[in-house]
Order: C-alpha cells, then sequence, then structure tokens
DNA sequence: ATAGAAGCCGACCGTTCAGTCAGTATATAG
DNA sequence: CTATATACTGACTGAACGGTCGGCTTCTAT
C-alpha cells in the first residue's frame, strides 16, 4: 500500500472482464447479481493471478493486491478468506483444464502416438488459453499444503503422459534410446516454456504455435531429409 | 528463527564445502586464511542457493536461513552487505559459466552447426554443474535492478544462440519453417527444464543427458526412419 | 417503503521481516 | 606477549506483513 489509492470511482471500469467460460469454468453465472455491484471472486482472480505473476505470490502483498483492485485490503477478505485461497483456485483452474484433456475422446481412442499428439497440442492451447494460471502453477515450489497438493496433481498428468509415450513406444511410433521419463520432461519443459515468452497476438496464433511444437518435438530442428520422415 | 540454534559446535563441520574451481570460479584461495575459522563468503552462498532455491528468493527469511548455516542472522551481515547481494552473487557465477561457453574456441570457429551444437551440449553441462544457482537464475522475475540485469545478461546469452540458429539455417543445416526465435525458446525451454527434474547419480550423467537434449532437438522424438537422418 | 443481499472501508492487532550496533571470540604473524 | 585480521553474538528497531472487526454503502426483490 505505497500510494493512497484514489477514493473516487472505486473499481465499476475493469472488475470482472469477460469471464469468458471455454475450457473449465462452467458457464454459469449470467443472470443479473443482487446486491452492490463490484468485484465477485473471479474478477478479484484475474487480477490477483496477474499480480502474483508479475511480483511473486510471496511478494505480492496484500495492500499491493489492493491497490490493484482499487479496494481497501479488507474488501479482498469479503471475497477470499486468505492470500492462500486465492493461489488455491487459481491453480485449480489451471489444473481442471489441463486434466480435461485426458478425459477428451481423442485422448483415448485411436493409436497412442495419435492420442499422444492430440494431447500435446491440446496442452498447448490450455497453456494459451489459461496463460497467467498455468504460470502460476509452474512457478509452485511445494512450501504449503495447497503448493504441494497442486504439485501432486501435475505429477499425476506427468505420469498420464509418461504412459502415452510407452505406449506409442510399444506402437514403434516414438524412437526407444531415449529413457520414456526423461522424453516427457524434456517435451514438456518445452512445451511449458511457454509461458516465458509466448504473449497472444493472432486468433490463430495458438494453432501455428501448437504445430511448432508437435513439429520440433517429433521430427526436430534438423533440416528434413531427401526421404521426408513424415 | 524459529528455534534457538544449539550453542555448541558453530558450523565448523560443512562450512566451504570443496568450492571445486572448475567451471566460472577462479581457481585462487587455497592459502591458509588468517582470523577465526569459520563461513567465507561462498560457504554462506552455497547454503543460501540451497535454501533459496527450496523455499523461494522471497520466502526465504534472513532468519531461517541463518539457522541452516548454524549461525546468528547478524553473522551472515558480516559476509553480504544485504540479503539481494547474496543474489547478486549467486546469479552472477551462473551467467559467467553460461557467458563462458560462447568464448569456448568451439563456440566461435567452424560450421555454424556444429558450433551451435557444441553451445547446446555445452549449456546441459553448464546446468549440471551450477545446477543451483541456474535454477535461481531461471526463476527470477525482474523485480529488482539485480534481477532486472541477470534478466539482460540471459537475454544477450539467448540472442548469441539465436543468431547460431539463424546462421545453420542459411548453411542448410536446419529447417526453415520454424521462427528462429521460436526455435531458440522451444530449444532453451527444454534446456532449462532439466533443472527442474535432474539429479546427477554418476559421473557420466551429463554426457548422457546432453546426448538425449542433442537428439530430440535435433532429430524428435519420432521413430527414426529407415534412410537414418543421422 | 423496507428487508435482505452483496460489497466495501478504516482502524487496528500480533507477528515477522531485513537490517543495525556495540561488543566478543578465535585465529595467525611478529 | 601484542597486533591484527577474521568470524561471530544478542539485543534491538522501524517497517511491512496477513488478517480481524464493527459499521457503512449500494443494489434488487417484494
Amino acid at each position: 500500500m505505497t500510494e493512497t489509492a484514489l477514493p473516487v470511482n472505486p473499481a465499476a471500469a475493469n472488475p470482472a472482464p469477460e469471464n469468458t467460460p471455454s475450457e473449465g469454468t462452467p458457464p454459469e453465472g449470467a443472470a443479473q447479481r443482487r446486491g452492490r455491484p463490484g468485484y465477485d471472486q473471479d474478477g478479484i482472480l484475474t487480477i490477483a493471478v496477474e499480480a502474483f505473476i508479475e511480483y511473486g505470490y510471496d511478494a505480492t502483498s496484500m495492500g499491493t493486491l489492493a491497490d490493484r483492485l482499487r479496494l481497501s485490503k479488507s474488501a479482498i477478505y469479503h471475497h477470499f478468506a486468505s492470500k492462500e485461497t486465492i493461489l488455491e483456485r487459481a491453480l485449480d483452474q489451471a489444473l481442471r483444464a489441463l486434466e480435461a484433456v485426458l478425459d477428451e475422446p481423442q485422448a483415448r481412442e485411436g493409436d497412442a502416438s495419435a492420442r499422444l499428439e492430440h494431447v500435446l497440442r491440446r496442452a498447448v492451447h490450455v497453456l494459451v488459453r489459461w496463460l497467467p494460471n498455468v504460470t502460476l502453477l509452474l512457478r509452485v515450489r511445494g512450501n504449503t499444503a495447497v503448493e504441494r497438493d497442486a504439485l501432486r496433481r501435475r505429477r499425476e498428468f506427468d505420469r498420464a503422459v509418461i504412459a502415452l509415450l510407452e505406449e506409442a513406444r510399444a506402437e514403434g511410433a516414438v524412437r526407444t534410446d531415449i529413457d520414456a521419463r526423461v522424453a516427457e520432461r524434456l517435451l514438456f519443459g518445452m512445451i511449458n516454456s511457454i509461458v516465458e515468452w509466448y504473449r497472444p497476438s493472432g486468433p490463430d496464433d495458438a494453432n501455428r504455435l501448437a504445430d511448432d511444437v508437435i513439429t520440433v518435438a517429433l521430427d526436430g530442428l534438423r533440416r528434413p531429409t531427401p526421404s521426408p520422415p513424415r
């Protein structure tokens, strides 16, 4: 709380922006709300996640967060029980979206190699759609129970991808001279790094990006040989 | 400083461990020191970096750091002017080692593709050798001047690799259907992810790891076609 | 008109934080 | 022994932290 927030115009401009329900959030909540207008949980969440990313979760005080929201510090506690609860919700959004990918029919039916490619491609899209939340997720270190639970869910996702890789390997679609666990780490090292640099500009950006990721992951950077591997 | 440190046996067991000078540190400093024995800067640094990684830099208080060192909090200030100075030194070690790779003769002479491969391979080795410091470097977000300077040096390193990629592309050794900057990000996304999971066990581990990284980066995960691309 | 619901504020509390300071302890060199 | 260099301690400070509390404001529904 460095500079006193202007007492005029509390929020009212940017609270609850979009809330586009497309990849994990329940689509409900369109009806007119009852009481005094202002932030709801999702509105707070969006801005909080941005702040957590910019300064880091620990380094973001509830005071500076309140400044960003143009609210008093105590008002935040009307919406969330604690700072950690905000983090919990933010991580859950990202994890739900990732976990949902594994439940999609194209991730459960067909050749393992096709399922693998689908999961990788959709993971890129989830990263782009939930960029701030996934960014936050990838920075969690496991110091609290909330963080440890998020790490656990991440590990389970990784395990599913490793299993997929091993299936694709048994199918003969994937090289066997690299350990599946190492391959998975390198794969998602590449994919997850997207949050560090990618900023969307066009509507087809994510598709192009996913194509590039799949290309490098499966065929590598080397110039294709005369007999095209694909 | 949660629990009072035992007044007995102050340090004396683990201060200044090894200090193996092989990849960036000047080899001097073997002679007997003068005054009261105990930690020197490097000894503090090693343990501090470990703590910063475990809890995160912001979440690591000077109190808990002192507990780890079996020292009083104020003793740390005998060696370092501030918490941020510790971070600065730790980041500098990592960056110096990385920057030194670009100055090696194999990174400056010969085909661009060979130079590129050399830089990638050596980058993996630097990551392994300076694992804690590089881990810390990759978590820096740029909130202070020290952090911003570290990010600047990282960007310069990335720029050099992008230039190398563009040279290799002009040579015809690297595919041209992916933007060089995107390719570099994905490459180092993969390489940098190593700090998240790799823990050394054998002496040849790093070589094997570097081989795997080069393989995936250049040839991809797909099973090699009958006409071997390599 | 009024009741209920939702959102918000300012003052405040106990704790923890990075950093300071004056003094003490233990080593080597002469 | 003395001088000097290095390492360390414990008590402390002001600021910032997450969180609480009682009361207030602004909306919809009836």
